[in-house]
DNA sequence: TTTTTTCTACGTGTTTTTACGGGTGTTTTT
DNA sequence: AAAAACACCCGTAAAAACACGTAGAAAAAA
């Protein structure tokens, strides 16, 4: 059996590290580069050997991991991505799902659980445990009725999210305030929320914002 | 030399695995026992031999970090705790020092960094690198400024942030709406802010809420 | 090229927030 | 023990934000 060729993807160096002496304890795996950004892995993708397995944590400065995920489907394919993350979130999980990962594990996870999931993805599988599983379907019928907020209304989203009033808003984009409201209103009714506390919450836990 | 007994506290198991995958490495560093909340930490420093280090994250579950440390002071003097916390946060930082984290460390330190750290409490030293004691420092005047929020104000606080409406705190609490704005535009007056995102926002970075 | 969506904006009536002020009881300082 | 500071409560009036409907032009999708 070859070894397995894995790049780690993690923006903090003690768990990329203690992640490597870890995976470096089985001898058919093979940590090839260890990166702390999107960015960076995807100049490693273009410079060095390309990894059989990718353990990709989602949230990464730079170039997150569901960027990430997007770019590898279309430029590497034959890189397989296994997302690490420490939100158990429903819609994280649909969102990797969607975007290609062939597997989702949690940071709480255990030693045996990761060599697992590798394993099962170099052979052709998927991984996504039953737990995930059921998270990812409860939250698919809320993501759906979602849709995706309009670039403007994201852009205003952004800003209200920072704590700007609707007139700086306004001004800040030359638009009217009365616009910039109606903007918020929309995103309100979509989100089936009250108030901009609220659809600030909210947007963050589908991770819109 | 003696071993350096260790323990290490974090909520990620998979963190905690490859840390002290990274710690075993050295000969001189023995890893006692890995605990993955404050509970389960306080039970077994009960039953166990006292580490002389625990590598201690805030962000757990059942018995954060801060309140470890309080624990700590009271009840096991001997057992010095070096703080590893994602955040880069002066406040952060400036609560430790004061319940008496003899350390603070990023987890995007590397290794060398958490072996000087481990070595330097062991012998009697404290380690907050330069780059955090100066944030430390910044964050100083503005949390001192601040003082407290009073219990009226926490509370509402807390309703504020979970989205409920004026009316509706007014309503729970059997006062009135003018009283829930009064208590309110204290709070936005104590922390300098505008609007009740803002509040949240500065509340949360200020670890209020 | 139609059709649909998005962005922009306005009007009107309602609700919320803000600014300013006042009152009572409790705790802290002097 | 008196004075000062703080915490909590509430009112009015003006300003701002909001709800809800409408609607045209531009852009994107079909």
């Amino acid at each position: 059996m070859n070894k397995i060729n894995l790049i780690v993807a993690d923006d903090h160096q003690l768990f990329r590290d203690g992640l490597t002496a870890l995976l470096n304890k089985h001898p058919f795996l093979n940590v090839l580069a260890t990166v702390e950004d999107g960015l960076e892995l995807m100049n490693t993708l273009k410079k060095e050997t390309l990894p059989d397995i990718l353990l990709l944590d989602l949230s990464m400065p730079n170039m997150n991991g569901f960027e990430v995920l997007k770019n590898i489907r279309k430029k590497y394919k034959t890189v397989k991505a296994i997302a690490i993350s420490m939100h158990d979130d429903g819609n994280y999980i649909a969102r990797c799902a969607e975007y290609g990962a062939f597997g989702y594990l949690l940071k709480n996870t255990d030693e045996t659980e990761v060599i697992d999931a590798i394993k099962q993805v170099y052979n052709g599988g998927k991984y996504y445990n039953q737990d995930l599983s059921r998270k990812m379907i409860d939250s698919m019928a809320e993501v759906k009725s979602v849709r995706k907020l309009t670039k403007k209304e994201a852009e205003i989203l952004e800003f209200l999210s920072k704590g700007f009033t609707t007139k700086e808003i306004a001004s800040k984009l030359y638009v009217s305030t009365r616009t910039v409201e109606t903007h918020r209103s929309n995103m309100l009714k979509k989100l089936e929320v009250k108030n901009t506390v609220e659809l600030i919450n909210k947007a963050t836990t589908l991770s819109l914002i």
